[in-house]
DNA sequence: GCATGCTATAGCGTTGCTGCTATGGCTTGG
DNA sequence: CCAAGCCATAGCAGCAACGCTATAGCATGC
């Protein structure tokens, strides 16, 4: 772990910020959301050249979203969420209790 | 409704297009939040300004993400949310039950 | 009439994600 | 050893969202 990608010094940087509170977020949100599709992926078993193939787009862009390398945009989940037969649930609700 | 804005046509050519599902799913998304959104800040009772302020953005910005313009980034959701006193839940769930 | 406040658009520069190809490292199987 | 498959990165073009200013429409109040 010596060594890391470029972006992702670049990420860790910004999270680093004092002021970054909600840039911080959007890179938390990216790593997670990577976590869950590559969750998803593995569990049926497929390569990531497999699920790029079906959500319309390429290993490269699979592996640099689930590693957290950018933040997607919303049609990108759409389909990698279509893709793997999940439902992609956005919302705004109002703030039950406090992070 | 004769005539409408320069991007609320285009949207409504793509969503109208044969083969645009993922595309049309994403411009319902944008319109569906942004309809969230709206409804949050009036129920403050807060002007398009206001909130544009306390999200770091200008009022142009939140007039043109409500109306449904552009399909918004997760970054500037999360200030909206944040804004609003309200949690951005964006989570991918294997499917439960077929729309 | 005039001023003020709220919302909707237009236009434009900048930023950042996307989509692509190509490559390298790593593991597994022949 | 070599081939094949999987994953991670780099580098680049293209484009859409962002952020901004300025303006117009439409009310309301003086």
């Amino acid at each position: 772990m010596a060594e890391r990608s470029e972006w992702a010094q670049l990420r860790e940087q910004r999270m680093a910020e004092p002021g970054a509170h909600e840039a911080y977020q959007a890179a938390r949100l990216a790593f997670e959301l990577g976590r869950a599709v590559r969750q998803l992926r593995q569990q049926r078993g497929w390569s990531q050249t497999e699920l790029a193939h079906a959500a319309g787009m390429t290993q490269s862009a699979v592996a640099r979203f689930e590693a957290g390398g950018t933040v997607p945009t919303l049609p990108v989940l759409d389909r990698l969420a279509d893709a793997l037969d999940a439902d992609l649930i956005v919302r705004v609700t109002p703030r039950s209790h406090i992070a």
